[in-house]
DNA sequence: AAATTACGTTTAAACGATTAAACAATTAAC
DNA sequence: GTTAATTGTTTAATCGTTTAAACGTAATTT
């Protein structure tokens, strides 16, 4: 890498001090400054490509402008459609966006917390695994500015922005009862993270305000992550129970695909619904119905509450957007 | 955000000079520091639980260990799966990446390039824009440590780690031919990007060694980024020829996808072969070949490479990977 | 004419680290 | 017993900025 020109290069050409220099191409002091200087001074700086190192800067002003974004995967398309949408918001306010994935582990998590702060980020969006609440705690207590996203946890007074998961599901079912369909399971998670137990307690109040028994049998729990073993497991199991499911809600992205691939191979046609839209919705024969998030509305809420931590000036702000039931019949 | 703790703050509760604070976290000067004090300064560190400010050490040592990515859209599943190797390895090498999506705009890249060199990045993984040529150039000319990926310019001799685009799509329509497909057309882009002419050119050469001639109709050319809309067209062109296709090859995920979404509706049944997987692959009742880029490859090479750059002890290195072809009968 | 204000610029400290060189205080060498 | 080497620590400069304060000089006020 070659010599970078800095002010002092600058201010030795024009026989000036750095000081001055600075002030010229930061237009600061206003009016104090000779205009043939001043002339002198931005010419020179344009010649030589003068770049200001925001390194220095950034020890200086104590201001990196830099955020730091913690996701699952950032390969995972909810991820990456979200690091999209952070992006350019954060570089439209002068941002730039540092990212890690943390695989849903907590340690790899408290890592990149520890490097991002290290390297002095300004603020953090996460999307944070099960089990955070002690880091998620330690970092309000250190007045870290963050806003968690897609997950929250209830207990905490801290910023975040998810989608409305109860009403979500809620909706989802209501749908495909009003399709008709009575047997109703749902493949859910064994988890204890709290958006997705929203999403299960959505399916179990869907059912019980329509007056349909909901049997334990109906709702089938895998493992995060051991998606593709188990929801075929499952679904089988829903198939072979002597009152067979006549639809099912999948609670994620990540189980829909291996389930519709069980069902599309048994080639069993029932009422199906989903969180989450994948690309292969639009080539399968029956009607997919799915919960879209506002993904964008959500990375801009997001960046939006951080900014406004950052500048001191809000309070935690809790957020749940709607989420919008595509209703293919 | 607190007040974090400085090399200051542990040397004046100890006692001592920051420098000594300096060289014992840093382990430097073995055996010549004092082992009660180092313990004593190990001690007051942990309990302050201080982390040296990355910022300042930069500035120092003009070393950030941030790396710059840049690609097309990090929402895309190519760019972020790509995104997440580069992760795995650049933080294995004690790296941090900061990441930008120039959405194939040459501008946009430019910008990218002076935002992240002006945040000091040690170096640069470059996924460059069609007429990038002039920025690669500069940035060649000014010792910025970089690679590209995906994509070349022949001319150029910088790093560069890609496929071998001309045999990868010569092994595609070789494997058609095989399977006794003779009138097999390919939907191609109209672009100067090199690689994607390679894929043309591999194509072209396959059906030349195969005797097989090849009509300039068979090949159709659609628009960068407007695959939705032409692609559909170029796949109806192809199938009402006179003499209409057997077989086509898809240059990209990009196209398959409206190509096979417009196929699947006409109820088609052709010889398919395409670049990169899509998850819809799996659901359709066709077999649908591929080439698979060995992309966990291409990503570690590219950041050995520029870890290797970074470190000056290497030259420019022009790495064409082999592309394995998925064959789906 | 002395005192004040304004103007244009420089000085110098600061941000938080690293590190060569200097410095006492011991210990070893001859 | 003087000199030299070793040991443990500090001093101070440096990286490239920013910015409050100081500083002359000229213009204005009283």
């Amino acid at each position: 890498m070659k010599k970078r020109i800095s002010l002092k290069d600058i201010a030795q050409k024009v026989g000036v001090s750095t000081a001055l220099v600075s002030y010229v191409l930061n237009n600061r002091m206003q009016g104090r400054i000779g205009e043939e200087v001043a002339r002198k001074i931005k010419k020179v700086a344009a010649s030589l490509h003068y770049q200001p190192n925001q390194v220095a800067k950034s020890l200086k002003i104590n201001k990196t402008n830099t955020i730091g974004l913690i996701v699952a995967d950032i390969s995972n398309p909810y991820s990456s459609g979200l690091a999209r949408i952070i992006e350019d918001e954060a570089y439209s306010h002068g941002y730039t966006v540092i990212f890690g994935s943390s695989d849903e582990r907590i340690d790899k998590c408290e890592l990149l917390v520890d490097t991002f702060i290290n390297r002095q980020v300004d603020g953090l969006v996460v999307l944070p695994p099960e089990g955070a609440d002690k880091l998620i705690k330690s970092l309000h207590k250190r007045k870290v500015p963050f806003v968690l996203v897609d997950r929250y946890f209830p207990e905490l007074p801290v910023n975040s922005v998810c989608i409305d998961n109860h009403e979500a599901a809620k909706s989802a079912v209501n749908m495909l009862i009003k399709q008709g369909k009575r047997r109703i399971g749902m493949i859910s998670y064994n988890t204890s993270l709290i958006h997705l137990q929203d999403r299960e307690e959505g399916y179990k109040t869907a059912l019980k305000e329509a007056g349909i028994k909901m049997g334990a049998k109906l709702l089938k729990k895998v493992t995060l992550s051991k998606e593709e073993e188990e929801v075929p497991l499952a679904v089988a199991g829903l198939l072979s129970l002597s009152q067979p499911v006549d639809a099912i809600l999948f609670i994620s992205n990540k189980t829909v695909l291996p389930g519709l691939r069980y069902l599309n191979a048994q080639q069993v046609d029932i009422g199906i619904a989903s969180f989450d839209k994948t690309e292969i919705f639009d080539f399968l024969p029956m009607p997919i119905s799915y919960i879209q998030q506002p993904l964008h509305q959500i990375g801009a809420a997001a960046l939006d509450i951080l900014l406004k931590n950052i500048a001191r000036r809000q309070k935690s702000t809790q957020l749940f957007m709607e989420a919008q039931l595509i209703n293919k019949v």
